[in-house]
DNA sequence: GCGCGATCATTCGTATGCGAACAATCCGCC
DNA sequence: GGCGGATTGTTCGCATACGAATGATCGCGC
């Protein structure tokens, strides 16, 4: 007969690298680097994200810009000002509602929005570079699905 | 003759919803989220990496520790020394290198990685949730080649 | 018209995340 | 033996990220 086996362990099958957590954490933080490296000093991600969202809209409330894109209240309060702070975003008060504060763009953020949009599309084709044209496909759609 | 046409906008057709690293980032998100809610005050995603992995190898360096999680120097750094501060990681010195310090998980600690990996796959589970296995297998296997 | 719950924005504290600079140490090569 | 480059860990600064608490304001219902 077999001497008794230790209890099972926990650990034994469990690999960190395989964990969606941990894939979607490094695959973010590749994204990240890539974007960085592609923009530069001009804009965070976010802050892209919060730009282009706004020029798009042209006008926004802080709050409902932070759910378009996804930070909540705390975090898009420090993303906006700092566009403000550079002159990318203005501050305006809504007369309507002495709660808001409406936000748009200035013409230097809409310029810089425009141009950032273009590399956009670079740092998504670099970003997707290991995958084929059809994977692309079928990573974003189910991705799309995650959130 | 129709009237010239303006410049060609880069934002139509850029929706920023459907760029990969708008997704990755809500998709991370919300894995981030899912995994406060089951872990609670007990581990970060990042300190959970950074103790389970330590516990497998039972014994690391700071740097070394930090590629094998995605970690750079200054944020390993950081979170190593919360682990230290709660009694879940010792420090010791290395007699060969006087410039390493070898990380050693305390008893606590090795009950809580072990605590934790057991909640790690329900966290997985809930990630993936939105999924069918066929299709989380693919998503797994395409996530892994994007990093 | 008033009060109460909801919403908006802000602040604080904590935790990643990384670039850059730094001191200490190690190691290979002359 | 010693020097120069590489590695290890640390610190600083900045930028997400979010929970929690707060104050101002709005709007609905009574």
């Amino acid at each position: 007969m077999p001497p008794p086996q230790p209890a099972p362990d926990p650990l034994s099958g469990y690999v960190l690298e395989d964990q969606v957590g941990h894939l979607l954490r490094r695959a973010h933080q590749r994204h990240v680097a890539i974007f960085q490296s592609a923009i530069g000093a001009d804009l965070t991600p976010t802050q892209f994200a919060a730009l282009v969202k706004l020029v798009e809209l042209r006008r926004a409330t802080q709050n409902h810009l932070g759910r378009l894109t996804g930070m909540d209240p705390a975090t898009i309060q420090g993303v906006i000002g700092r566009l403000v702070a550079r002159g990318l975003v203005e501050r305006a008060s809504d007369p309507t509602d002495r709660r808001m504060v409406a936000l748009v763009p200035t013409a230097e953020g809409v310029r810089l929005a425009l141009a950032a949009v273009v590399q956009g599309r670079d740092i998504t084709e670099a970003t997707l570079a290991p995958l084929d044209p059809a994977e692309r496909h079928q990573f974003l759609a189910l991705l799309r699905r995650m959130i």
